[in-house]
DNA sequence: TTGAAAGCGCTAACAT
DNA sequence: ATGTTAGCGCTTTCAA
């Protein structure tokens, strides 16, 4: 067998033989340095160091049964609202003493459902942020291995979910201080439950407030979906004085779209979105938009990750993350008519 | 030994006495498929599909020595710039039936190599994106283990670089042809090597256009590091005619800071950067700044890693990626004094 | 084509 | 406190 070749590692024999000991105490000494003489310890560690000994995860995986691994599912790597998710995880997980595997789904559900069980075995737990899989699936994944979804929630499986309700609740006051009558959501993805959130909490914000709410889609959750739903949302009319985004990704595109048809931002039309990312604050017009914590969704998903490799959960709880609209200038009052 | 208790999953031996084959046999079905009877590997495969069987990887990696896992290390993932990176690295390692370990290494030289220790015995290789370490880090952390850089070179070590040469020519070409005589550079993290050949390449193109470069710094490559960057460089007085920035999230935060003091882009000053993010194309002005193929970057990489598992290289190459000058409206004319 | 058995590097009983 | 030893789940000779 030709393993490695060149690239030769000392294994614990090694070090266990030059130090004149067992293997065990090695293992112990890097294990549980107070079960060993103090004395031996350090000379153990010192010849383990000049040998460039440091201990193989693969076995100690296989004995343990634990790889000491989060994985952690994003539908793009690229949009920047993930990338707060990762950064929350990553801290998370180094903290923790855990390695963090990346997967990109590419808003694909099959390639996720194809990560999750290629990762599975090979990792303490799942972090799935906005996974686009039927409950089903998710609870089929959970049963081996703990799960922890980000903005989505299933029967059965722990969550971290933004305050929709309070989010979208605070978008319809602010549109309704306005003078806004009706609005206009633009929709993502369809398996999207973030979005199917977002759509049902306007909607009842709006039915509270006396708000008409339309919704148009589904569009993709980036710059061009955008620029194709500008078009629709000019094609809808008089209804669409504000407009409310899926994500801030979709909202950049329409209001791309809508300044090469010349319609005025904020004056002709008001333009919300959802997430706050860094973008969205530098544009002009800068974006209205609903931020949430994404770094602290990762962060805490992780920790329920480490919670639930201890045990199981009795009864799976969802966290439920504050957001805060942020206001700024694509909103303003409604166009008199 | 309480490995998993809850979490427990079905192993090649359960297959085997379920299938009545050896567990050789389920193996091989497996991992060498042509070397058993259509029927029986159709048999196993059947049952092993049933069972939610899957073979771990940790047993595997033990057996072959080799994980199928590569790691990614980047100074900040929120960073758009090494999302690229990220998402190429990913996509290559997906597609090449490898897992992809992400580190953020908060752009401190010591987490960086606190993480190539941890991580060095249970990955196949590492892809270091813009390493902050010294050289003889570098070295010494690819002696056991394949070592790729991004935007990075070091003696002895694969890498994948921009065309600084050719970038900052084009940079200086288009502030001469704009009527500048003179440049200041604003300047990154003392330890980026990419940094480094930026401003030696800028030196050197301005040497050759007569124009005369000054550097500034070194700052954070962030926003904040810009708005700093900007007073310093509004304090230098007449030659700041044009500020070429270390990376585009310091040149829109100088952007920021220019804009808050009233000095006009690019009417008084021109600004450029490097890396052409996103959001480089969205602020307005919308800023001229240099492009990079990140996404190859990370693609290639990880190809590179690959190659090397297999064959130790017998002198290092450097991949250079070409750049590519985006001219936006950051950048105009020289005032006339 | 298939099976039996050794062993990858490590940990944890168990024995001393 | 330390050593001996039996696996963890899998791959891979070697035999049949």
């Amino acid at each position: 067998m030709s393993r490695r070749e060149r690239w030769v590692r000392p294994t614990i024999k090694d070090v266990a033989r030059e130090a004149g000991v067992a293997t065990s105490t090695v293992s112990r000494s890097f294990t549980r340095p107070e079960r060993v003489n103090k004395g031996t310890r350090e000379h153990v560690l010192l010849v383990a160091e000049r040998l460039g000994y440091a201990p193989n995860p693969a076995a100690r995986a296989l004995e343990t049964g634990r790889s000491h691994t989060v994985a952690l599912l994003v539908p793009d790597i690229t949009n920047p609202y993930f990338s707060g998710v990762i950064k929350g995880a990553e801290r998370a997980a180094h903290s923790a003493g855990l390695t963090l595997v990346l997967g990109d789904t590419q808003e694909n559900p099959s390639l996720e459902a194809q990560m999750l069980g290629r990762l599975g075995p090979a990792v303490d737990g799942f972090v799935l942020s906005a996974s686009r899989l039927p409950d089903a699936d998710l609870e089929a994944a959970a049963r081996p291995v703990p799960v922890v979804l980000v903005n989505r929630a299933a029967p059965g499986l722990e969550s971290v979910v933004s305050d929709f309700d309070s989010g979208t609740q605070q978008i319809v006051d602010h549109l309704a201080s306005l003078g806004h009558r009706s609005f206009v959501f633009l929709g993502g993805p369809a398996e999207s439950w973030s979005g199917a959130r977002r759509w049902a909490g306007l909607r009842a914000a709006g039915r509270r407030r006396g708000l008409k709410a339309r919704r148009l889609g589904p569009y993709l959750p980036t710059v061009s979906g955008g620029l194709a739903a500008a078009d629709a949302a000019v094609a809808a009319g008089a209804d669409a004085t504000a407009l409310v985004c899926h994500n801030d990704m979709l909202a950049i595109g329409v209001l791309r779209r809508l300044a090469a048809r010349g319609v005025r931002v904020p004056e002709d039309v008001s333009v919300v979105g959802f997430d706050d990312i860094f973008t969205s604050a530098l544009i002009s017009p800068s974006l209205t938009t609903l931020a949430e914590r994404t770094e602290e969704a990762g962060r805490r998903a992780v920790e329920t990750v480490r919670r639930h490799e201890l045990q199981r959960p009795a009864d799976p709880m969802v966290q439920v993350l504050p957001t805060e609209l942020r206001i700024r200038d694509s909103s303003g009052p409604a166009p008199v008519p």
